[in-house]
DNA sequence: ACAATACTTCGTTATATGGCGAAGTATAGG
DNA sequence: CCTATACTTCGCCATATAACGAAGTATTGT
């Protein structure tokens, strides 16, 4: 029952959901989210916190950056829920939005984005 | 987004989680319902109003008596849902109590179990 | 060793949510 | 009609949650 609440409340807030979505198109750091989401770096980290207790998210560590993935070959409730929000949101307008502002996250350089949330 | 947000946030919740599950055993009256979770009538209304708002149960007047039940035949995403619940819960200690004492309870009159609530 | 960087944790604040009881609505029965 | 009943809506309170900035941690580069 606490498994699935957790997932429940994980995906119960429409920020946590958008960075869920974003990570269909594979794994991003923190800065890129920061980016992304348009929160501050605190929130977004607080956010991914809450996405990796519910097993949602499994995350890399490279230097200075962590990676945060979409969970694999763990419960498979989350699997399941990650193919459900796929399915019904692949095709909502805030999604896409993302996706495409993901793109353009995507062409600049880590040291131009991690500065930008000092501004 | 709005959609598949109300049914998550609407399945955040312990008590709407243990609600619906029951619902899997067949429709049930507000009382019954009151009676099952042990909370306030208004506690318990407001709680079934949440759910139906999300798209996730179904009504039936009869009498004074209004019955909910699990929705059928609306948005694709509603049934999946369920489904996953039903999957991941039926085994869960608390679901599986729940369900005895619904036993119970439906081996009660109406008139018994409203006026439970009153005292 | 030291500074800068990338992220997290902590402390605070504003808002959202869950809980209750009282009042309101609708229906059944006398 | 009038009362009782079954449920909902409203108003309130306590707690939970999302947001931020400041301070803390870990890692890289000089």
């Amino acid at each position: 029952m606490r498994d699935i609440l957790n997932i429940t409340k994980a995906l119960s807030d429409q920020n946590r959901v958008r960075a869920l979505m974003t990570l269909f198109n594979g794994e991003l750091c923190v800065c890129q989210m920061i980016e992304l989401l348009g929160l501050a770096p605190s929130t977004v980290s607080k956010h991914m916190s809450i996405l990796w207790q519910a097993g949602l998210v499994q995350t890399r560590k490279e230097g200075r950056w962590i990676y945060y993935r979409l969970a694999e070959g763990g419960d498979p409730a989350v699997g399941e829920i990650l193919d459900w929000l796929q399915k019904h949101l692949k095709n909502e307008k805030q999604i896409m939005e993302d996706a495409k502002q993901l793109r353009r996250i995507q062409k600049m350089s880590k040291d131009q984005l991690c500065q930008r949330y000092r501004s």
